[in-house]
RNA sequence: GGAGAGGUGCGAGAGUGGACGAAUCGACAUGCUUGGAAAGCAUGCGUCCCGGCAACGGGACCGUGGGUUCGAAUCCCACCCUCUCCGCCA
């Protein structure tokens, strides 16, 4: 496909928001403020834990705060003129000067108080979760997400299938008993046959995705900053899922969205350059806190793992068709390897916090009997683009041509370690054995099945 | 890590205390001109916040934060980033 060259602007955001910026990213205040009730309404259960009257005082506190010091500083700014124009008339000036002085100290202590306003409203602004779209389902947590399509034959076996970590331990490519020792729990060791594999998957889902799927691959920081998860919606609220560095202010990515999506943080970009596509593979830190007792064994779920992901930035009109592209994108991948899946739609209580609209696709299990998550497609609408600052400046030749917030949407293209359970779950043999997918031979040296391997 | 240079609008680049939100050139947009284009001419062209239906009015922003001053892009301090050289290193 034929790719246009995005020339990127470099925002020049207000200094107020500038300076807020090292510490915490650019919030839409002023939309809060006007649709506070209808945020509200919308959110329903999800905003259970959102401080609301402190949000409605904040917003008009800060309303009044900022007319004042804007007055005061409407004031200095007409007193400073005069002093000039005294000293160039060659009159006394000095008690104007002395009036300005007093002045500047009243507009210190407005602009302190303000300042203070704006700091508790957008700490408490940045923790309010998205809006769900529309079309989402209305429900209380997972037990009311709502089936959208299956894909693929559930697979029968004459005895019952072991679970990947048996097949992978058996086979010796998969090693939790030394990825212990070293590390701990929720850590996995692939070797031999086993970590080609998983190498085989992120470089044909990273192939499809280049060249069938028009993305750009992207490798990008696995560490980044506090504005950077901020940007994204991991900060300020879910600090304890991260994992930190202890001697600089760096956080391991739990996703290569959070870098991928900044990527264009404080930028405006231009409409003719989208929708941009990314893919990127990277390993992903979580910490996985309390989730003790869930999935202890095998693969699905580590404290370290690699996924290849795609990001999206388009405009809102498009940002819907987007989603569904994108989340067949994602599918194509399970297509390929021929992995029997479905499509299921998030309700409003099952969402992530930054999400309008959820699709997941869940993997069968044969071992689990049962469908499991191995990709997740969102689109986060505005959300993260309000609050990592990602505009976009219509075509040229649009009468309005007003800068507006682009729309964000991300999935997992696919979580890789998933890929692994699933295939040596769905494709394992009667003698231990498992058969490679077909389009992943040409990735593996040629090799159709995998068999024990000795040490 | 050490030494030096530097960070201004979409880009280049001027600006060392007051008439600077910022010259000039380029890019871009609209219009005129043209058979069409180029060139030329004219006009326009930053972002954010507050108020307002709007027209518009006001405020802020020259890497970030703080300080000096009646007044800071301009002076002082700290930090961040970029570049050059040295050290170290894959």
């Amino acid at each position: 496909m034929v790719r246009r060259p995005v020339s990127l602007t470099l925002r020049n955001s207000g200094a107020r928001f500038q300076a807020f910026f090292e510490e915490q990213p650019v919030y839409d205040l002023k939309l809060l403020r006007d649709n506070l009730d209808h945020i509200r309404t919308t959110l329903g259960r999800r905003g259970h834990d959102v401080p609301w009257a402190d949000l409605r005082k904040l917003s008009e506190e800060r309303r009044a705060a900022t007319t004042q010091v804007e007055q005061l500083r409407h004031e200095l700014n007409k007193g400073s003129e005069e002093v000039a124009r005294l000293r160039r008339a060659k009159e006394p000036a000095e008690a104007a000067v002395a009036a300005m002085k007093q002045l500047g100290d009243r507009i210190k202590d407005a602009d302190g108080t303000l300042r203070k306003v704006e700091e508790a409203l957008t700490d408490v602004a940045l923790r309010i979760p998205n809006l769900p779209h529309a079309s989402v389902p209305v429900g209380a947590d997972a037990s009311e997400n709502v089936e959208v399509r299956r894909w693929g034959t559930i697979p029968s076996f004459s005895a019952p299938p072991k679970p990947h970590w048996e097949v992978g331990e058996n086979l010796g490519i998969l090693d939790f008993d030394r990825a212990a020792k070293i590390a701990g729990a929720r850590f996995s060791v692939m070797t031999g046959a086993g970590a080609r594999l998983e190498r085989a998957l992120i470089n044909y889902m990273l192939d499809r995705h280049t060249t069938k799927h028009g993305y750009r691959e992207v490798i990008p920081p696995l560490m980044v900053n506090r504005p950077t998860m901020t940007g994204t919606g991991q900060l300020p609220k879910f600090e304890e899922d991260l994992f930190r560095l202890r001697d600089e202010e760096y956080f391991l990515i739990p996703t290569a969205e959070v870098p991928v999506t900044n990527l264009h943080r404080e930028e405006i970009l231009n409409e003719d350059g989208l929708p941009l596509r990314y893919t990127a593979y990277t390993p992903c830190f979580r910490r996985e806190a309390g989730s003790y007792g869930k999935d202890t064994r095998g693969l699905i779920r580590l404290h370290q793992f690699n996924k290849v992901e795609l990001v999206v930035f388009t405009t809102p009109d498009r940002s819907y068709e987007e989603l569904e592209r994108l989340t067949g994108h994602a599918e194509s991948i399970l297509q390929g390897l021929n992995l029997p899946y479905r499509v299921i739609t998030l309700s409003t209580g099952d969402m992530g916090f930054s999400a309008a609209k959820t699709y997941d696709l869940e993997v069968w299990l044969p071992s689990q009997q049962q469908y499991r998550e191995i990709s997740s497609c969102s689109n986060f609408e505005s959300f993260q683009a309000r609050r990592a600052g990602i505009k976009y400046r219509p075509a040229g030749g649009k009468k309005d041509a007003k800068t507006d917030f682009v729309h964000t949407l991300n999935g997992s293209g696919l979580a890789v370690g998933r890929t692994v359970v699933a295939i040596l779950e769905n494709f394992q043999q009667p003698d231990g054995s498992v058969e490679i997918p077909s389009v992943l031979r040409p990735y593996m040296g040629g090799m159709e099945r995998m068999t024990k391997e000795l040490v």
